[in-house]
DNA sequence: GTAACCGGTTACCCAAGAGAAACTACTATG
DNA sequence: CATAGTAGTTTCTCTTGGGTAACCGGTTAC
C-alpha cells in the first residue's frame, strides 16, 4: 500500500486522492439499496425484469425505495429502463454495461459478507 | 455468474443467498464514514494515528461522528483502540488483521471512484 | 496564568432516510 | 362485475444520520 519514494520518504500524498476517490463512489452506490440493487441486476441478465419481480425479491424494499432508487441509478447510467409497447405495458429493467464496471464492488461485498458470517458463527461456538 | 444445472435449468437459488451477504456486509461496513476510516488507517499501518489526526485528515469528518464509528468499528473488531500510558496521555488507533480483510472492498470502490470521475470528466467534454 | 494541545462527550437541531398505506390508471381473467 | 396484476406516486409519519457548538478534564509550552 505505503509506496517509498526516491529519497526514502514515505509517498502519501495520494492519500487524499484515494479518500475522494472513495467518497465519489459512496455518493453515487452508497446507501442502503442501489448496491444491492445493481447485484440483483447483475444476477438476472438473462432475465426479465420488471418493477413488481424486484419489489418481491429483493427481500424488504419498498416500492416507494425502490422506485427513488432505479431513477437515481438510471440517471448515473447504471441502469436502464425501456418500456414495452404490451398491453398492458410493462416495463424492463436492466443493467448497462457501464453499470457492469461496478460488479467487483458487489463482489468484494458479497464475499465480505460471506466470510462474516462464518467469522460470527465460530465465535458463537 | 450464472450456472446451469445438471438438468439445463438455470440456477439462482444462491442470489438471495449473495444478497444477504451483501445485506451483512452493508449493515457492518455501510453509513458515510466506516470505509473512509478503514482505508485511511489500512493507508497508514506504519504512522502512529490517534483521534485529532484522523479529525483533521479525513476530511469533513466531525468528532462526534469520528467517535462514534469509531467505537462500532471496534466493536466489529476491525480495529483497535490502544491507550498509551504517557502524559498527556494519548490513544492509537490502529486496523487489526480483521480489518485489513476489508481491503479489497475499498480497493475496488476506490478504483470505481477513479474511473467513474474519469467518466465524467470526458462526458464533459 | 493563559493559550493550545489531546481525547473525547453532550446538547441541540435540522434534513434526509425510510416504512406503511392509500391511491391512480390501465388490462386481463374468471 | 369483481379480483388481481402491472407500474408506480403520494401522503403521512417516525427515526436516524449527521452537523454545530459548547464543554469536560488533563497537560504542556510560553
Amino acid at each position: 500500500m505505503a509506496k517509498i519514494n526516491d529519497n526514502g520518504t514515505l509517498r502519501e500524498a495520494n492519500c487524499s486522492e484515494e479518500l475522494m476517490a472513495m467518497r465519489d463512489s459512496l455518493d453515487v452506490l452508497g446507501g442502503k439499496w442501489k448496491l444491492m440493487i445493481l447485484r440483483f441486476l447483475t444476477n438476472r441478465t438473462h432475465q426479465i425484469i420488471n418493477f413488481k419481480k424486484m419489489q418481491r425479491e429483493i427481500d424488504g424494499i419498498s416500492a416507494k425505495m425502490l422506485s427513488k432508487e432505479l431513477k437515481e441509478l438510471e440517471t448515473n447510467l447504471l441502469i436502464s429502463r425501456t418500456e414495452q409497447q404490451t398491453r398492458p405495458i410493462t416495463v424492463v429493467y436492466a443493467i448497462t454495461e457501464y453499470g457492469k464496471s461496478v460488479l467487483p464492488v458487489t463482489e468484494t461485498l458479497v464475499q465480505w459478507g460471506l466470510s462474516h458470517r462464518e467469522k460470527i458463527i465460530e465465535s458463537i461456538k
